[in-house]
DNA sequence: CCCAAATAGTAACATATGAAACCATATAGC
DNA sequence: GCTATATGGTTTCATATGTTACTATTTGGG
């Protein structure tokens, strides 16, 4: 155990010795689906929030939240939530910052006293006025190097692996 | 504003209405691609650590790592950092709580007194033996509807964005 | 009408993560 | 060699998020 030559590289190529001992167990995380789906999405996220996170200053679920309600449809934190697939504390927490920033306001729902439609103000649209097609610009750019039936077939296979997800146990 | 029916529902069927104000700006998150990505991301994380997370009692970074550690060769958190694009006092944590509960052990490097080599242990191994078979079978529900040609396709494409992701400016 | 169970939202606590500062060692230029 | 700078790793602090418990309201039986 004294080999002098002891760089990972250098080991890289010895690669499968001192696995004789017992049936080991291997995995290569860069073809595990589970692995690549959230690294890829951490840095998309990652890349888009080093643009305009600081400059918007708002996290992940407020930026949702707003893209939601940029459709111009009131909306409960209820209903956000079971689009989104975020936790109903999780939206609650953006609600509250959202609004301490007057970028939505909170109005009464008439048929349930327990609910609030969520609205945007005025300055609330006028930021995604400007958030939106920055956005659109990242997406523009992140897709430069994919062409058309790439993009749609990654659109579906994402909807049939959403739809599997559904399916499988522990879905809630 | 005095309209009884104010059900979202009932909103849905008028949509476009009071936007004329302003040039709304609307994104529909549904065909917005990194939002895409990560609600798939971490609905899947989710669901696959609703199986396993409890039972092993163990995060995404410190399955991360011993993912990597499975393949025998020993690597600094360095490298882990570098090939995962984790953050490296991520890395830093998963290794102090993994080295606690013994599942992995550090050696010093010999080439930088600074660096340490990360090895499984044989508890380590023993239970990444029962991870990575659950694992594997998690990634074949997932896959379930999804076929050899769509699934290649998807590997390929999502390597074409993070290659575009290393171009992108702020990709440190 | 009244009560039990469900639901919308929030608060309190615990964990996960990133940014910046920090320590020890290594490397480059002199 | 010696010092300035870079690098591997950890600590500290701030933020983001999930879990559980809680409040207020609603709904479904009796």
């Amino acid at each position: 155990m004294q080999r002098t030559d002891d760089t990972p590289e250098a080991r890289d190529a010895l690669d499968g010795d001192a696995s004789q001992d017992r049936p080991r167990c291997e995995l290569d995380l860069d073809q595990f689906l589970p692995y690549r789906l959230n690294r890829l999405a951490e840095r998309t996220s990652e890349a888009m929030f080093a643009r305009y996170g600081e400059r918007f200053a708002i996290n992940v679920a407020e930026w949702r939240l707003l893209a939601w309600l940029s459709r111009g449809v009131p909306m409960t934190a209820r209903e956000i939530s079971l689009r989104t697939h975020m936790d109903k504390v999780r939206v609650s927490r953006a609600v509250k910052s959202l609004e301490n920033r007057e970028l939505i306001l909170r109005r009464p729902s008439e048929q349930d006293q327990r609910a609030q439609l969520l609205v945007l103000t005025a300055e609330g649209e006028a930021m995604l006025a400007e958030l939106i097609p920055e956005a659109r610009r990242f997406e523009d750019e992140l897709l430069g190097a994919v062409n058309a039936r790439q993009y749609r077939d990654l659109l579906l296979t994402m909807q049939t692996l959403e739809r599997q997800l559904d399916q499988l146990p522990g879905s809630d």
